[in-house]
RNA sequence: GGACGGGUGGCAGAGUGGUCGAUUGCGCACGCUUGGAAAGCGUGUUUGCCGCAAGGCAACGAGGGUUCGAAUCCCUCCCCGUCCGCCA
């Protein structure tokens, strides 16, 4: 959510902002200008009202109290009072057509941010490795998945439907291998806290981070109650410290948490259709810090860099994407992609997006920081994936597969797998 | 799921219709005192909104209601505790 009071005084500077991202962005904000300013008046005029009255209730108490009689005051307070009543309805219909209103626009993209329509228009800031070289034809992973008997997309399909997948046997193993591999590395030598949150979500929390009002469609919802699952730990892990103060020496607060991932996909149907690039439900460890407003965007860059150490660890090429205007998430002023070479689909595979929000979830979920002046400020939140999964395997099976389908486990995840040198 | 008891400022804990945004204690900050510290004394110490300002409005888990006036009375919901039931 954007600061009413920063919008006020520079409105049009926003709305060009935004248009960088694109006319709809610019659009959504339109109708906030008028909308504040009704508001304001309403409340103007309410305030004024309710003085009168809490002035003039003191003095029917005071009079009560001597054993005077005030029923000529009690008399026209009620008119007053039915008067206020009127108003108070309408500044909560007009608070609540702003809100409505505001949830709705996205943030503005910070200036480093290139200009761009879509996702040519992403510039590559720096990239690891070398694309592995094969003196063979590589395959993709869904056949080597299969040949080796550790992913069963035919099965998932039959117990879910389409996009899911199960793991089996040193597929499952390697996965789990992952998982403690990443988490270790985050904790011992990244110094973030790991977490376990919930799952299912309420939509307080939902829409603190950003995915409820405008992405309801692209959530899984429960039927009885009103839960959703979670798309990201994003969402619970950044939702801990909602609607709290935090002192400045409290921060960095820098927390890790493995969590499924469950998301509709409803916007990508037809996409990625084969193998497991795009799923409905995949494991991620994730990485969430909460800031001082001056520290976000260095903690930014240090974030990415976390993320990253995971892929140099695998051994794994990739790209660094810094993302145009036009192709930033709704919440985010900034944000770094990391993408992985998979030879076997041919494609450079989005395993981990980074991103500073800055005060906009902040805003949305009431978190804010108190400075060492005692003055309150919204604290400024970033995520970034460390890394996500369907396609951390993927590149691992394509990248590290040999010709007769076998697949090599690289050094780091040895010791977490009791030694096993090889997939056949 | 059932029964009962609770939710008040950083913490503890008063307040059951009228100068209560809230007694008090602890904690914390600053000042005085001191060679320095402790103690003591004094002052201050929640948050949001409106307003150029003076100042005003709102908030006692959340939302609604009664009333001239609600922390206080009524209703609904949420959360916490205890006991019972069920269960990994």
């Amino acid at each position: 959510m954007l600061d009413l009071k920063h919008l006020r005084e520079n409105f049009d500077a926003a709305s060009t902002a935004l248009a960088r991202r694109s006319p709809e962005a610019a659009a959504a904000l339109a109708p906030i200008r008028d909308l504040d300013a009704r508001c304001r008046a309403l409340q103007i005029e309410v305030d004024a009202l309710k003085n009168h009255r809490n002035v003039a209730s003191k003095e029917v108490g005071a009079r009560k109290a001597k054993g005077q009689d005030a029923s000529a005051q009690i008399a026209a307070m009620k008119e007053v009072g039915e008067r206020i009543a009127s108003l108070d309805a309408q500044l909560r219909e007009a608070e609540a057509a702003r809100e409505e209103k505001l949830l709705f626009v996205p943030n503005l993209p910070h200036t480093s941010v290139p200009d761009g329509a879509g996702a040519e228009g992403n510039r590559e800031v720096r990239r690891w490795g070398a694309p592995a070289q094969f003196d063979f034809a590589p395959k993709p992973h869904w056949e080597l998945g299969e040949k080796l008997g550790i992913l069963d997309l035919p099965r998932a399909a039959k117990i879910s439907g389409s996009g899911f997948a199960c793991l089996r046997g040193a597929g499952a193993r390697l996965q789990r291998a992952l998982l403690d591999f990443m988490l270790d590395l985050h904790t011992k030598q990244h110094g973030y806290t790991e977490v376990w949150p919930p799952v299912l979500i309420n939509a307080k929390a939902m829409t603190g981070t950003g995915q409820l009002p405008k992405f309801a469609e692209d959530m899984y919802a429960l039927k009885d109650d009103p839960l959703w699952l979670a798309p990201t730990a994003e969402v619970p892990v950044t939702n801990l410290y909602r609607n709290e103060i935090l002192r400045i020496d409290q921060l960095p607060i820098k927390m890790c948490a493995w969590t499924p991932c469950f998301r509709r996909e409803a916007g990508a149907a037809g996409k990625d259709t084969r193998g497991m690039i795009r799923v409905h439900q995949f494991d991620k460890v994730e990485l969430v810090k909460i800031v001082a407003p001056d520290q976000s965007y260095e903690e930014h860059e240090s974030l990415v860099r976390d993320a990253e150490a995971v892929l140099q660890a695998l051994g794994l090429c990739y790209r660094v994407m810094l993302l145009c205007a036009g192709d930033l998430g709704f919440c985010a002023a900034k944000c770094y992609d990391l993408e992985i070479w998979c030879p076997g689909v041919n494609a450079w595979l989005e395993v981990s997006s980074c991103s500073n929000f800055e005060a906009f979830q902040a805003r949305r979920m009431n978190l804010r920081v108190k400075d060492a002046e005692g003055r309150n400020a919204m604290a400024h939140t970033l995520n970034g994936s460390g890394v996500a999964f369907a396609r951390l395997n993927i590149a691992l099976l394509e990248n590290y597969q040999r010709a007769d389908g076998g697949v090599v486990v690289p050094e780091a995840l040895r010791p977490y797998m009791d030694g096993l040198a090889e997939i056949r």
